[in-house]
DNA sequence: TACAACTTGATAGTAACTATCAGTCAAGAG
DNA sequence: CTCTTGACTGATAGTTACTATCAAGTTGTA
């Protein structure tokens, strides 16, 4: 049994978000203890664990929410619940490209910058150094 | 010279979105007709490009805003944007990391909803079907 | 017994959109 | 020359997912 402040360490979520995790009823198993004091076992970690992994590819909660439902109805909905992670790995691989055009985007300032200060050491006195650039 | 549609369009950002980034400072350089409606030349493309590039990578729009104030002064902070760059590369990369890290766990979740379709497929009634499953 | 370190729920605040609305303006139809 | 349509405007309100603050309860140590 953990309690908030392990779990929060062991995830790294902070503990603010687990509770307001919890409210939203992503966490369908939690118990407490006599003074009211959320137990995570070893079932709720995985379900901090797909919680986080679905909100990390940018799942709303709602739609956590829905999954954890099915989930809870058990093996019936098992098709269901597979198209979710499918749909969910397809957004996370758009995301990997969206990320990689960003990041050629960087490449491209980065090498702009990294003339212009080669330029400014040889010769600081420039009047292009005037200018204004993006 | 573009109207918002026209960005809007060509940048895959939308209107209202581009109206608050106008608003929030993002756009240094835009102009307005004889109607007050914005025309964006190829320069405010490049700031469309930056900020929306920066966004992606979780930028907050202060920090955002920061680096177009930072390249208005000129020539001067080209060693603190360079700075701002390489940072936000190292960010993005931090993110495709995790981004992999969360294929990972659905991976895992598909091969083990695949096993599980397979049973059920191979044996309906098996009592294991009514499990509760992550 | 005091107090430090947890925890709790309630509430308010924040960032970055996102949607709605009333109003302006110009071009084309009749 | 009016009417309508469509694009644009700013202002304002609403939404999501936190994130911070707070008062209050419990437990372990000095």
């Amino acid at each position: 049994m953990y309690t908030i402040k392990e779990v929060s360490k062991l995830m790294n979520v902070s503990e603010h978000t687990l509770r307001f995790w919890a409210k939203s009823g992503l966490f369908p198993s939690i118990t407490r203890d006599k003074n009211n004091i959320r137990q995570f076992d070893e079932t709720d970690l995985e379900w901090v664990k797909i919680v986080k992994c679905l909100r990390k590819i940018g799942t709303d909660n709602k739609s956590i929410k829905r999954y954890i439902d099915l989930c809870l109805i058990g093996d019936s909905t098992i098709k269901e619940r597979y198209k979710i992670i499918m749909d969910t790995k397809e957004k996370a691989l758009q995301q990997m490209e969206e990320l990689r055009n960003q990041l050629d985007v960087l490449d491209y300032k980065q090498k702009f910058y990294e003339n212009l200060i080669k330029n400014n050491l040889e010769d600081p006195w420039n009047p292009a150094n005037k200018k204004v650039t993006t």
